[in-house]
DNA sequence: GTGAACATGTAAATTGTTACATGATTAC
DNA sequence: GTAATCATGTAACAATTTACATGTTCAC
């Protein structure tokens, strides 16, 4: 939708602009490009079969249209896969160092996240791609703030037993 | 580490008491199960094979050995994957009715997570269990608030627009 | 006696990751 | 000239879902 790209081109958008809710991989995204192309989706600007030069895909009208057939009949799911809430729930088997480790990692982790996302240029975005930051940003900032206080409690509780 | 279970109630305590971070389909559990006894893991109380009959699955000493080492190998990553951001972030293809639907039904769907966490007996649970509860509780309960203050300022205003 | 929930497992299909193979372009 | 980044793609592997096949137990 944001003009002709090259493929790497749009996995580095999908990283920095849908990096928050989706994820594409080369070795999805390439094959995925290539089925699309077969269904006349997506146009190449590819001529002569040179191999593995560069080349720009642009979405055909077919492929909007079917886009947007597509997006009305997208549900509203949401997965969330926490290796992490999977090693606190047995913090009790943990070591005071382990779990210490943990907390801060995601703490910066999720710092990290939220730099990421206010280096966003929001004012360049779409009313809809706006939202998605700012539903990630709450989320993050409800996380940071509760590992900063429970995290830290439990971290001192645990200890206090494991003593 | 709860004792002794069938598979089918081990399925059940994971969608219960993991459900906010993790999942565990029947086609995934068994075969791991077969895999996890096949290395002496887990033991069963299986006596003659008498096919598809109910046993209980326990884990050996070696099983929480090797338990309690692949944790304190454990990352802290999470993985966040929304089809409701998705549409959300292309709101302007999408007509009112199905962006005030996907809003609603996101509503809807964390409001019943949230009861089920709550449904939860926190008060039986070890610390690091309640720690993932209320992990999860603070996400869920911000989305909630972001949802119901932006969602629906986008809704009115893309509708706006749309007309 | 019948429907819901309990119960175990297999197989096909889907989906995606990771590693690999190959090469072009740009900055220093 | 060489390292980093840009660039495209394939193939092996891993993980997981979905559908299926097959029962049992319990409440009404």
């Amino acid at each position: 939708m944001e003009g002709p790209l090259s493929g790497y081109d749009l996995q580095q958008r999908v990283a920095r602009n849908l990096g928050h809710f989706q994820h594409a991989s080369f070795g999805a995204l390439y094959p995925a490009l290539g089925k699309l192309r077969a269904e006349g989706c997506v146009n190449t600007d590819r001529a002569g079969e040179t191999g593995l030069a560069k080349c720009t895909y642009e979405i055909t009208d077919k492929g909007r249209e079917k886009f947007d057939l597509e997006l009305g009949k997208t549900t509203d799911g949401e997965s969330f896969r926490s290796q992490f809430l999977s090693a606190m729930y047995f913090a009790d088997r943990l070591d005071g160092g382990d779990l210490e480790r943990l907390v801060d990692q995601r703490l910066a982790d999720h710092r990290e996240q939220r730099r990421r996302l206010l280096a966003l240029p929001l004012s360049s975005m779409t009313e809809g791609q706006r939202f998605t930051v700012r539903y990630a940003l709450a989320r993050i900032n409800a996380s940071i703030d509760f590992l900063h206080g429970e995290g830290r409690a439990i971290i001192a509780s645990i200890r206090r037993d494991g003593y």
